[in-house]
DNA sequence: TCGCAACGAGAGCAATGCTCTCCAAACGAA
DNA sequence: TTCGTTTGGAGAGCATTGCTCTCGTTGCGA
């Protein structure tokens, strides 16, 4: 689609790039209350009407920036995975979870975009449902990866309800072969490290860090551990 | 304060509450972005301009909603927490875990307001600070309690970089008599429990689990085990 | 009793998302 | 090449918002 081929259908490609380019700008020097469909338009010497020819809404706007953010950070996130030896499943973890750090405090507005409170009335269309999980998909191949090769130690059964092992039975789609109780453990330890750039990012953590980069590692390494990692 | 003398004191603080209770009702429906100090005004049955005589800008409206949902969430922890038997640790901090959740999933939009996205352009005042804290604070109460009783096992230190040692030690103002690694370890789990009440709030547990109370609940316990409480 | 401060009413301003109508240019089939 | 049909920009307009300003009125303390 990008080779359109009429004259129309190119202008109007690039015309919808430019403008997700600087709505993407806006987003990030504003934060998402300040994009105004108004404002790009008259950044683009358009009238304001006629924007709504290439974005309905404000909703379909914000979606494409939603869309571009969540495979921003799986891009980060499987690169990251990627530049690490196969093997070194704690370093393979640390570089993820990094990653996913640095691309949000590099992109603050644009992190709070997806995993702040959602926009009031924005519902999250069937398209951004793939690129939301890519990041989740990258760890559950490594944690599938540490377990078949046997460097996760079974961790210390924790008691729990019944629902929780039959949700931990669910999980094989993401975490295939790997023990429920390891998945379970996993999907924990991925919970604290959106938890802890939220908090970071959202202000929590001021006045009780100043060295937010080390305490950030400790949390990383201690949660290799807490999964189990063997190497 | 709340017993103003003049009448016009107290028809004065009996406004700003209904103001506050209406913005409240308001924001549970319709959420943070939805809030609009006209409706509010309309639906006194006040002309728009007059309250900005108790509210001078939208966003003291707004700090009053935050300190509010602050308050309710360190209260509910509080009384969580005094049901409890006082050396039942494990107890005690699955109660305060329960009790955030429920406050969180009974006050999804009060509970976005603090812990989501900050609101585009809001500058949280001073005022907030103090409120804002109350929850961690009950449990760094609860952590320090735990570890000068002998019920939490050193934990297996973790490597870290020199600066997470030394933001350690100044998490003594919050627990005190803590030993620094397990002051740390207290935060991870303290950030594992916000961050998992807002990936199930904000719909990132969608179509991964079926049984959230379950699967929480073993978080929960999981968490304990990794904070070192032997009972 | 008098002067001031508080406060409601109303009009007004700039901005927003979105709609509608009008018209010119690009397009594709004949 | 012509001609009817999309496509898309311009412009006016609507309802809504936060916020300001002015103008009376009214309660209050001195």
């Amino acid at each position: 689609m990008s080779a359109g081929r009429t004259a129309r259908e190119r202008v109007r490609a690039e015309l919808t790039r430019e403008i997700t380019e600087i709505a993407r700008r806006h987003l990030a020097t504003e934060g998402a209350g300040g994009l105004s469909l108004r404002a790009v338009a008259r950044e683009m010497g358009m009238v304001s009407s006629a924007i709504y020819r290439y974005f309905p809404t404000k909703d379909d706007l914000l979606t494409t920036l939603i869309i571009e953010a969540y495979n921003a950070v799986g891009d980060a996130v499987e690169q990251a995975d990627e530049a690490c030896d196969r093997d070194d499943y704690t370093g393979r973890w640390l570089a993820m979870c990094t990653a996913v750090r640095t691309w949000a405090l590099a992109h603050p507005h644009e992190y709070a975009l997806i995993h702040g409170t959602p926009v009031p009335g924005y519902q999250a269309p069937q398209d951004t449902v793939d690129p939301a999980s890519r990041d989740g998909v990258r760890f559950g191949l490594l944690i599938a990866e540490a377990a078949s090769a046997g460097a996760v130690a079974a961790p210390p059964p924790t008691p729990a309800p019944p629902g929780a092992a039959q949700d931990a039975r669910h999980l094989e789609a993401i975490f295939p072969g790997v023990p429920p109780e390891v998945a379970l453990r996993a999907v924990h330890a991925w919970t604290w490290l959106y938890g802890s750039v939220s908090f970071e990012l959202f202000g929590m953590y001021n006045n009780l860090f100043h060295h937010l980069d080390a305490t950030f590692e400790h949390g990383a390494r201690s949660m290799a551990a807490y999964l189990g990692f063997t190497r």
